[in-house]
DNA sequence: CTGTTAGCGCCTTCAT
DNA sequence: ATGAAGGCGCTAACAG
């Protein structure tokens, strides 16, 4: 039950003052070789070790950044956390996460939280798009705490954010189905009210017109992100009365369940049927019929926040850095589209 | 870019002292019900946010909880996450999370920087067993800060611990397996010493003698927890001179890539070869071919350590409290092992 | 009910 | 090279 050990502790023992055994303990340089010896070596004795709250109260920095996801159990947001922290743990800094389960109260109640706890920065992907937690977040800027968007971001003047090229990620994903020689493509589109739903949307949209194909709005279902509602998305569209032969899903989720219906009606994927779906879960490699699926590079979306975040803490000069980052989206083909390997 | 607010700006701004209004802030009943008002008016006013840094030095309690873990992007350990924060969220706790990436010189360092942040308590999975970071760890209980394993643990006296019972698990699995009609089952053993992988060994081995089937060492291979260790392990067991005719895997990764290997080689699964797998992993019920699996309800495990460590820390008299809950394993039978459903 | 005082553990001037 | 002193923001004990 060793009790707390302070530098006070270190320095009575020494017959020193603290405030020299602060200085031996920081590497300042105005000590002499042997006090600081002596210090450092009685220090480990008695398992000194420095209380970072008490140092974080007096230097204004806590060397902690918030990061806020709508949740934690999803491939994509852990990966990016987990790149997020290994960007930052080198530096010194920690990572506190908080959910928001895609719920707008936690997401205001999240921030203040950060706050209050002193974060030197918070990192997030933000859930809902409301005039309230607008309003917060414009508080966080007007409180000069260095914010980062990255995936889900707000465009505000000022804030920095890592995003992927959803277009082109939408695009592609359309342009592939289309060389793959579908002609009757439908999209499972998100929640239109968030930039990256809308992106893979205009994406898919460029790349039927810019292939000479006629956009149809029958074809295009907003959808949950889960499997049922891309059950449902399918029966829906394959009861139309000119069904499409493909589709584009903004969710893995989604592109999974409609395949799961698709093949359910005797359709063969890919002959006569082709999906590709958006995120690059680990399921869709590891299917049987492994699905096609635009990858979002979390890993490197997170260091690339974290790296942003870097950069802004150490601008000492009060120029605004504003940096939009757009990381370029990989499409991976397999099975679910691709024709020519069968 | 508004300054920090303190309590004596609040205090100037009234013409009162910083206590009455640290007082009015903390609902302390000797207040005036008017002077409370004009506070907390004047708090909002002025956009004030309470420095837990500040508070948490003076009250020696930082509301931070550290927890620590392998990694932070695999499901399970995402999940046990999810419940943590879902249970220590409504009690003002915040969560730190530390990836040890199986590194033991992480783990130390980890535990460190957690006790060096002032944690309230620490959560963590083991992710190495060695003379050196049990060291540190017994220096954690020294200091009194409220430890609780989870998952992977280690036995020591006093620590509190939630673990699913794996030897449970793993006898499930094997009996089960049993009575599909398998006779010659495998076994693809974890890391031998991490507790977790022993047990579900013990349960694979006392199934097969408690329904009179001869434990066969040929049959048992250690194997790391990714699909290439499955398929390589798959391809040793097929080469035998009586291979065997069912597989159960300490890892739903091996477990896929044996169900790989072993379809290559033309065995019809569930007919010809039955699998089982552990940890319930989203894509085991995804495949096509869904596999059997172990679930080892991670969302509960992180509420139930959450749990633990609140009465823990809400434990005033110094009754040491060691509490070892395990909680039971669920069997989730699916096509890569149900011959009755075909 | 409110003011005064002091200290949590640390670091950084300002002296010496 | 070291000591003395003060303060980061907050709250609890002690007065009154």
């Amino acid at each position: 039950m060793s009790e707390k050990v302070t530098i006070y502790d270190i320095a009575k023992k020494l017959d020193i003052t603290a405030a020299t055994v602060s200085r031996a303990l920081n590497n300042n340089p105005k000590i002499s070789p042997a006090t600081r010896k002596l210090v450092l070596d009685t220090a480990t004795t008695m398992n000194y070790k420095q209380n970072k709250l008490a140092q974080a109260l007096r230097s204004g920095k806590s060397n902690n950044v918030g990061v806020i996801v709508p949740r934690i159990d999803s491939n994509f947001f852990a990966s990016v956390i987990r790149g997020i922290e290994e960007e930052l743990h080198p530096e010194g800094y920690h990572v506190i996460i908080c959910q928001t389960h895609e719920d707008e109260k936690r997401e205001i109640e999240n921030i203040n939280t950060l706050l209050n706890a002193q974060v030197d920065g918070i990192l997030m992907s933000i859930s809902n798009v409301t005039k309230e937690n607008e309003l917060v977040i414009k508080r966080v800027i007007s409180k000069s705490v260095p914010l980062i968007f990255f995936d889900r971001k707000l465009n505000l003047d000022g804030v920095s954010s890592v995003t992927i090229n959803d277009f082109e990620g939408g695009y592609a994903a359309t342009k592939h189905l289309i060389e793959e020689g579908c002609t009757k493509i439908a999209h499972l589109a998100g929640d239109q009210s968030l930039e990256i739903y809308k992106n893979r949307f205009k994406g898919y949209k460029q790349a039927l017109v810019d292939n000479g194909l006629k956009f149809n709005e029958k074809y295009v279902l907003r959808t949950k992100s889960n499997v049922d509602a891309g059950i449902n998305a399918a029966k829906t569209l394959l009861q139309l009365d000119t069904p499409p032969d493909a589709i584009f899903s903004s969710s893995d989720f989604a592109g999974l369940g409609a395949i799961q219906e698709v093949k359910e009606q005797g359709f063969k994927i890919p002959n006569d049927f082709c999906v590709v779906g958006f995120g690059n879960e680990p399921f869709t490699k590891f299917m049987e019929l492994s699905i096609s699926s635009v990858d979002q590079s979390p890993m490197e979306m997170g260091k690339m926040a974290a790296k942003v975040f870097l950069e802004q803490i150490n601008n000492n000069d009060n120029s605004k850095v504003e940096k939009k980052v757009v990381l370029v989206p990989k499409l991976l083909t397999r099975k679910s589209s691709n024709r020519q390997n069968q």
